[in-house]
DNA sequence: TTAAATATTTAAGTGAGCTTAAATTAATAA
DNA sequence: TTATTAATTTAAGCTCACTTAAATATTTAA
């Protein structure tokens, strides 16, 4: 398995995740940044390989194998993730950037010698669920997006879910990090904005944001 | 820089540092497993980029530019073994192994947190000096081979210079390792055979363990 | 339902990093 | 010194992962 075929099976495994669920070559080529005709060319390619279902002027699905090798390539990077951001001094952003390059150059008895490290974790530094060596992933039912949270209700910051330097450069200067408690002021139903208030800080988040922080609702005290 | 790239420039720093010097395409194509013609065709390549000087029909010798870039890859490369040798479980060959792959795919600014972790080592687990950003090298004068060793005189291991698994399997089993202390029965001078003593295990070992194996004198008690 | 816009595929081509086979040059041994 | 051997280079060709441009299929909006 090369890179470049890791990176292309991780994004169909990602953009099939999304709710939206586009799996299109031009998406996949798009976030990726190579051209439409490398995407359709892999797909054919990967088609033999049998992980990806291909038919022509489709949207790409994983097989069994294809999705087992997304899941072992996401483990080693939240792996990576993880144990960076325990021994050394790094940031979200940091992390992920050297997690990107790392997890394809690194073997599963390296992975499995990290877990160990860490004490096998159930999630990452962002709150990512981390697959464990069969591919299963844990799932965090009480969350939710805290775009969908409740007005007049205090939430606990539970999951980061971006990898944009200026997300989390935001999130480190607003103090929002995981177990971050925040109040819900209100939700502006027509654009979408979130209003939080953390001790006496107001914020005004727009749906780029609200989207991927994930919150799990915290009793009042 | 890709990893063949970086590879092939090891791989001639490496040969020219041994006394020997040989850096003919013929031995590189041959520690790196590729044809001579491929590795004709990279030290042209490596020549226009002005990493090699390279004449037709001669050995190969690194610019300037080709010895940083050299000590660069090696420094991550030792930078790795120490980090993965402190925090996880590994054996001196399996670090060696896993930092083989990493090397190639780590940013400066990683190798700089790790270095930072370590406290700055001036040496690995095998005891290889481990080059600083600037590249320069620590040289331990003291040590000598254990081959050049003199009988009648105890000394102390100071560096296992090798990655064969054989060998550090042999180590492992035989506890040599780096701080052993050994004293010196014999060297037999035709064979170069060289004849130690640990506590109350005697072992011959031949060239290819000697020759690897860095000692220095340690003051008899 | 048809025209326009968009997405996908095909075709042709590139550079990197290899290969094998043949030709050339250098080293060595008689 | 020459013949043999060994090393090196050249030539031709392969796969991978891309590109651009043109052709074709699908989707969408009028």
């Amino acid at each position: 398995m090369t890179v470049s075929i890791e990176n292309f099976i991780k994004a169909i495994y990602k953009l099939n995740k999304q709710p939206e669920s586009d799996a299109r070559l031009s998406t996949i080529a798009s976030v990726l940044g190579i051209s439409n005709a490398a995407a359709t060319d892999m797909a054919r390619k990967l088609a033999v390989k049998e992980l990806v279902h291909y038919t022509k002027y489709k949207p790409l699905e994983l097989t069994d194998e294809g999705n087992k090798l997304a899941l072992n390539v996401i483990r080693k990077h939240r792996l990576w993730e993880s144990f960076l951001y325990q021994t050394l001094d790094l940031s979200l952003h940091e992390i992920h950037t050297e997690a990107e390059h790392l997890e394809h150059l690194t073997s599963d008895f390296l992975a499995d010698k990290i877990e160990k490290y860490l004490d096998y974790p159930a999630f990452d530094p962002h709150g990512d669920p981390i697959p464990n060596l069969h591919g299963k992933v844990e799932n965090d039912h009480e969350q939710l997006q805290l775009a969908e949270a409740l007005p007049g209700q205090m939430y606990e910051i539970s999951r980061l879910f971006s990898s944009e330097k200026d997300f989390f450069d935001f999130c480190a200067s607003n103090e929002l990090g995981i177990g971050s408690k925040l109040w819900i002021e209100k939700q502006y139903g027509n654009t979408g904005m979130t209003e939080i208030r953390m001790d006496d800080n107001k914020l005004l988040l727009n749906q780029d944001f609200t989207r991927v922080i994930y919150v799990k609702q915290k009793a009042e005290v």
